[in-house]
DNA sequence: GCCGTTTTCGGCCCGACTGTTTTCAGTCG
């Protein structure tokens, strides 16, 4: 992935200006440059490198242009290198103890030639940060108790996690009489599959009452920070939690502000100050002067945009298309009509076929494609042909015994490491559809996963490609192939994508969703479910659907099921 | 390091909180 492996070069360099003391918008340059670079197509640094386009990108100017197209077609950069050489490797592991910033950190080792976490502690064991200006034994303290942290929470969550416990907080927090309002904000409310922490935005007329209610619940271990706005605690489970208090007339704004995100924030005020307008937390200023305003809606509308979905908010491209008026209706959960990429306890799933069937009904589900895993997946109980024989009959009869739910045979066949399928293709012939997925070889070489998945997309009874890229989250990185390559072949032969929507995974990304849409490729958001509770989890699915610009349109089963069975053949 | 129908130099988004200070720097979001 060389635009992933150059951004992150970019950001690297930020840091080490950062903490070589440099000018800070010098790092900003390299930090915007890096987020640019990350949001170009796989072959795309490349391409306008080579037809010298680069420089035209806003964000790059005449010292990044030669630095990246040095990279780009060496595949080195002297100033990367000799930079980071001169900085020592464990400051930036210092960095990520809260509270330690990047001039902190360097006054560290220009003063105590501390140049790892490890020697940070045993200085700090050792009392030896008292007596340095700037620091005190309170800050001695919090490095400790942050090197703790680190070690205990790696402080990342998956977004259903913290999901959970923001809900319940929130529903304790509405019982504090003197509520105005209350919402989650932040990454949470933006949809984002790994969050840190838990913000939210709450307006009351008694903030010092609201902040100690919400100090006072049992979950809260430790009250982090509080002032008369701002509180943050640690929730037992190890989950930060910042609440924002603000007056009523201030909500609108302190709940964009806090949604977020910050490069969002960012282009919003840039927005706001062409247009002579003044946006913080607390309104939006024309000379000083405070405009009314509502709501979120009315916030965008005085700023000449649509509304946008917190799930946009990230400054892909939603404040310009909110200009132009052209912001997608998103899909909703409603709109899902069945699922596709069930397990039963033919293999490794829980629940017997007619108990999946008849939760199918009672939820109101239009149809549901069973997909048990195929012969090589020993480990999770593949079928026998056989077995498949079997599963297709009691199927039959269970399509008598409901008709009121559409069933769909079919299976998951692994992808063997050459792009054939796990069964000939009379025994998938019998079946009603076909996921293709790769389970085993997940860090095969770029080129030969390429291949290997293009040979299988190839393969005429293939209806999905499944879990596409592999990852799982805060667990193991996407395999490496080349995406435009599959995404145009799935085009080509009519494969339709699968967007996995079991927690760890959801997979595809967000951020590949948009340009799919754009070349017209359908996507099935599939809920992996090994046991009926699983089934939710395609809720999920459906906000990382959102947030990479879905709509109903867009999504393969929100098809009815007269048309899925047409679509089909059965 | 980037950017520009007021600018090719002088800006660059904004505010709260903490801990260190006696008015502010650093960090965070």
């Amino acid at each position: 992935m060389e635009k992933q492996g150059t951004a992150k070069m970019l950001e690297e360099i930020g840091v080490f200006l950062e903490l070589r003391g440099e000018n800070p918008f010098k790092s900003r340059a390299y930090y915007n440059a890096a987020r640019t670079v990350e949001m170009m197509g796989e072959e795309e640094l490349r391409r306008l490198v080579q037809e010298d386009k680069l420089k035209d990108v806003k964000g790059i100017g005449a010292a990044l242009n030669e630095k990246l197209k040095e990279y780009v077609l060496t595949g080195e950069l002297p100033y990367y290198e000799e930079l980071k050489a001169s900085v020592p490797e464990g400051l930036l592991e210092m960095l990520r103890v809260p509270g330690l910033g990047p001039r902190k950190v360097r006054a560290l080792y220009d003063m105590l030639e501390i140049s790892s976490l490890a020697e940070l502690e045993y200085a700090c064991r050792e009392n030896r940060l008292v007596g340095l200006k700037g620091f005190g034994s309170r800050t001695q303290e919090n490095i400790l108790e942050g090197i703790e942290f680190l070690r205990r929470y790696e402080g990342q969550f998956f977004f259903i996690e913290a999901l959970q416990a923001a809900d319940t907080l929130l529903a304790e927090l509405k019982e504090y009489p003197a509520l105005d309002q209350i919402s989650l904000a932040g990454s949470i409310r933006r949809c984002r599959e790994i969050v840190k922490d838990i913000d939210l935005v709450a307006s009351t007329d008694e903030p010092s009452g609201l902040t100690d209610f919400f100090t006072g619940l049992g979950r809260v271990e430790e009250v982090i920070a509080r002032g008369d706005t701002k509180v943050s605690v640690l929730l037992d489970e190890g989950i930060n939690v910042d609440l924002r208090v603000v007056k009523k007339e201030e909500y609108p704004f302190a709940l964009h502000h806090f949604t977020g995100s910050k490069e969002h924030n960012t282009a919003m005020r840039h927005r706001a100050k062409a247009m002579g307008l003044k946006i913080n937390e607390y309104g939006i200023f024309r000379n000083g002067e405070s405009l009314k305003c509502s709501s979120e809606a009315e916030f965008f509308e005085i700023l000449g945009l649509q509304y946008i979905q917190p799930e946009l908010r990230e400054n892909y491209g939603e404040i310009e298309a909110a200009e132009k008026g052209t912001l997608p209706l998103l899909v909703e959960k409603e709109d899902i009509s069945g699922v596709f990429h069930v397990h039963t306890n033919y293999s490794d799933g829980i629940n017997t076929l007619e108990e999946i069937v008849a939760y199918c009904r009672e939820h109101g589900y239009q149809y549901v494609g069973i997909t048990d895993h195929s012969q090589s997946a020993y480990y999770a109980g593949g079928l026998a042909e056989s077995d498949l024989e079997r599963q297709r009959e009691e199927i039959e009869v269970l399509r008598q015994n409901y008709p009121e739910v559409g069933i769909f045979h079919g299976v998951e066949a692994d992808i063997r490491s050459d792009g054939s399928l796990d069964y000939d293709d009379k025994v998938l012939e019998k079946l009603d559809f076909v996921i293709a997925s790769v389970h085993s070889g997940l860090k095969m070489e770029r080129e030969k996963m390429t291949s290997r998945l293009l040979e299988a997309l190839r393969h005429p009874l293939v209806t999905m490609l499944g879990h596409p890229t592999n990852r799982l989250l805060l667990g193991r990185d996407s395999s490496a192939f080349d995406l435009e390559k599959i995404f145009q072949a799935a085009l080509d032969n009519g494969v339709i994508l699968e967007l996995n929507a079991s927690p760890a995974r959801l997979d595809l990304d967000w951020r590949h969703l948009k340009k799919i849409k754009e070349m017209g490729l359908q996507v099935s958001i599939n809920p992996d479910a090994h046991r009926v509770e699983d089934f939710k989890d395609t809720e999920l699915g459906v906000a990382i659907a959102r947030k990479g610009w879905l709509g109903g349109k867009d999504i393969f089963n929100t098809r009815s099921r007269k048309e899925m069975e047409e679509y089909l053949r059965v």
